[in-house]
DNA sequence: CTTGTATTATCGATAATTCGATAATACCTG
DNA sequence: CAGGTATTATCGAATTATCGATAATACAAG
């Protein structure tokens, strides 16, 4: 009964990690940032997510690791931090944006 | 101003599937059912959880349109309804079961 | 050292999720 | 139709997520 890992407790991580993603604003920084690194200001602009919120998400996108951030002069440059989370992004655009029609080739905001 | 489909419009659903998902219950449902589909008495024996919460996340996945049901006899088989969902599952098991080297070649609960 | 900009943290209120326990419904068997 | 099993729905309480507004901190320029 040692080699059953709960399925349960293997779920967990994953769960955690779907939840993290599982907030539009959440789901598009981190397509955003899955495309390229970019600073808080830039991701307000482009997203249209007023400030607190911004970073209120990025703080929690920060506490499950998904993404990492460095200074850089005055702002901060937030990037993605973790592989899964990259290929699981990766994924959702194949089913969900590649899939349908659409004109974009990417969750591409506009550019920067 | 209308082929900005607000790409927060985009996220939406996206995000409402991985909320569905988000939960260590209902993936582990959603795996499972991935697999083959399985009534819920034989969920209830494999996935060790009780059968009121069982239930209860089965409506949700129901809602969601992730799964759907048929009677059969006494039992409600339940099975995965929603080929992105499914495609999804796929991915995350690829991402955070195949690469961490686990004995069962799949999130086979025992068999039922 | 002071000013201005960028970023993060905090507060309070509201809404949503979750869980255990229990009741209600639907179906098969005889 | 009665009895037994499988499944779903409901209730109340506790935890957690979310949001707008505002305050606090960190850095660069002069």
């Amino acid at each position: 009964m040692s080699d059953t890992p709960s399925l349960h407790d293997r779920a967990l991580p994953v769960a955690d990690l779907l939840k993290t993603l599982a907030h539009p604003a959440r789901l598009v920084i981190a397509c955003a940032l899955a495309e390229q690194a970019r600073s808080v200001g830039e991701l307000e602009q482009a997203l249209d997510i007023h400030q607190p919120g911004l970073s209120r998400h990025l703080a929690s996108l920060r506490a499950a690791r998904v993404v990492s951030c460095r200074r850089e002069g005055q702002s901060m440059i937030y990037h993605l931090a973790n592989d899964k989370a990259g290929q699981l992004i990766m994924t959702l655009h194949t089913i969900f944006c590649a899939s349908e029609a659409h004109a974009s080739p990417a969750l591409k905001p506009e550019a920067v």
